[in-house]
DNA sequence: GGGTTATATAACGTATTGGTTATGTATTCC
DNA sequence: GGAATACATAACCAATACGTTATATAACCC
């Protein structure tokens, strides 16, 4: 995954209607109007929000007459998370290194110090 | 977690430079300056994007006499992850009832389908 | 064909973002 | 005290984000 691949995610979950919307699907497909109806907002607004989650990859449309079914998918959480994981692990990683450094001062100087 | 922290997390996380930051301070604290080296970009600009993570939580700042090393935190991170395990978890929930509702369907009616 | 429904697109306004340069404010060093 | 260093803040600019209303496009229904 790209970092542009990323940042389109993130930036797509950065809004809070764009994650209700995900939240609502998760229930299952559901046209631009059943998404549209909860918010107080207008149909053109859903449909940018949607573009905004399709770029992600995070919805696909499909077509059934003059509906654009929306659906959707998992594939770009699971990068993203893969990215968070594996920063937290580095993170972590890098603390217990630190904390094992002030015990050996702690446990005083070795002759592995620089005394001089 | 607030629906308007997940929000400072996830704006935190859509730049490209600020992941990036975020990753040199996995190996420890840095101050401004050396955070600023390897990007092609002024201080004051490095110092706008240590304000956006500080906002999320992402990192916080000491003091050194003149420096503030900048030290990253895991907390939103953890918030993060959740919001999406949880959804992600949702999503395969739903889809694995699709799918054996789709078997049902295609192993016949039973007597409980509405026939007519 | 003509009206209604579902959705997309265009044009627009305003706020925010991400960068810049210039300058302010502490703090250190001699 | 005065110069240099580390950082923050202000003022500015271009681009983008997020909403609006109005309109276009396409499919459905009679």
């Amino acid at each position: 995954m790209s970092p542009a691949d990323l940042d389109a995610t993130f930036i797509a979950l950065a809004d809070p209607t764009r994650r209700a919307i995900l939240a609502r699907l998760a229930s299952g497909e559901q046209t631009v109007m059943e998404l549209a109806a909860p918010f107080a907002m207008s149909q053109p607004a859903i449909s940018k929000h949607l573009k905004v989650l399709e770029h992600a990859g995070l919805v696909t449309r499909g077509r059934d007459g003059q509906k654009r079914p929306v659906r959707a998918q998992t594939e770009p959480l699971k990068a993203a998370t893969s990215w968070m994981d594996d920063y937290v692990r580095a993170l972590e990683a890098s603390y217990r290194r630190l904390d094992s450094l002030l015990e050996e001062l702690q446990a005083g100087p070795t002759s592995n110090d620089p005394i001089n």
